[in-house]
DNA sequence: CAGTTGACGGCCC
DNA sequence: GGGGCCGCCAACT
């Protein structure tokens, strides 16, 4: 199986692991892959993602609830199309990360 | 080998 | 309350 300890592939399987219609933050992404000064570490991580089909990286947003700019994989803001098509309710751009940040263990 | 950058986070002003 | 700066670790040039 994929037992690779190697950090990229730690947050590849966390994020692999965010349920539908729920969002992460980088620096919980980082967290739940073992460090929380990963927060730069995941978003580069993720920059290279290998599996864009298998890793859903749109799931993944910034501590504020607000998707990256540099999210441009896709055309523009075509993430937060992604979540709400999960069922993430957006406000002014942003998600309310009280109701859609994913439930983890680490809180 | 060393310096700089980067899909961030937290603290300071 | 909003904006700016520094700090963290790994990868890239």
């Amino acid at each position: 199986m994929e037992n690779q300890e190697n950090t990229f592939s730690k947050i590849y399987e966390v994020v692999r692991r965010i349920p539908r219609g729920r969002v992460a933050s980088y620096g919980q992404v980082a967290a739940l892959a073992g460090n929380r000064r990963w927060a730069r570490v995941v978003g580069y991580a993720l920059h290279v993602n290998p599996d864009p089909e298998g890793i859903p990286c749109y799931r993944v947003v910034t501590k504020d609830g607000r998707v990256s700019e540099a999210f441009a994989f896709g055309g523009g803001n075509r993430q937060i199309e992604l979540l709400q098509a999960d069922g993430v309710e957006f406000t002014d751009g942003r998600v309310d990360m009280k109701r859609f940040q994913w439930e983890t263990p680490w809180i």
